[in-house]
DNA sequence: CAAACAGTTGAGCAACCGTTCAACTGTTTA
DNA sequence: TAAACAGTTGAACGGTTGCTCAACTGTTTG
């Protein structure tokens, strides 16, 4: 019954959204079966999110090699150090990076190498579209 | 001399965000030195930002596996044809969706197999991660 | 302990972005 | 040709985001 009535609104969102009702309706309750959970599609954009942003991909890219230091980095990339740091923390919540303080300096280094299959796959594809 | 000018301004620029002159200069020249021009990583961050959001990324699972009209898709994720139609737009000038009329309707699919390879790549590294 | 330095943090601001809304193009059908 | 439908587009609004600034924590050094 609780079936049913989730039937019901299916039918009422989408005659809601389009004139559709009668144009596949199969198709449109198979792409709705077969989609990923809301939560999956939000963690994986979230994700993404943090390539997406130039100063966090220098970032990344600065510390491919080695770890450095917040002074350095921001050094390196022409940003203040606030700006680097806020960066970082963006990056460290989403356990790309590491940090490790030594003295009064904290070293970041990239702490998985997804980082870089990612951005590697991300550059043959821009490449070919040219 | 435009070779010891640059060096000045990197040496300037350098004191101007940190007190770190003395710190690790060579350190970050390197880094300077080798990190991709400022073009790549712009357009490699732009590319992210198409994954980067949940609306976008939903519209590339429901393609996944078959093509749709946007009406269709629409119902499906439960958005108005308008914001798809936004969006699709996003999709195609980034080469992530190819489209095809057909009468009144316009059908979507996937225009590259990099797609399914960096969102899979995404999944690995957050099942990790938890 | 005080001064100096490395880094973090929160508030605030400006730019950006995704959605809505309404008007539009283009195709089909009666 | 007029009506209906699929899709696109631009303006506008509201939320998000990245940076700056200033105040803060924590470490080292004199």
């Amino acid at each position: 019954m609780s079936q049913s009535k989730h039937e019901k609104e299916l039918e009422q969102e989408r005659a809601m959204l389009c004139g559709c009702e009668h144009e596949h309706p199969e198709t449109v309750r198979e792409v709705r079966a077969e989609m990923p959970d809301e939560n999956v599609t939000a963690d994986l954009s979230d994700f993404f999110k943090v390539f997406g942003d130039s100063s966090r991909m220098r970032i990344l890219f600065a510390l491919d090699r080695r770890e450095l230091c917040v002074c350095d980095l921001s050094a390196a990339l022409g940003m203040t150090k606030s700006a680097v740091s806020h960066q970082l923390r963006f990056l460290r919540t989403n356990h790309l990076v590491a940090s490790r303080r030594s003295g009064k300096n904290i070293f970041y280094s990239l702490a998985d190498d997804h980082v870089r299959d990612i951005i590697e796959i991300a550059v043959e594809h821009l490449s070919e579209e040219d």
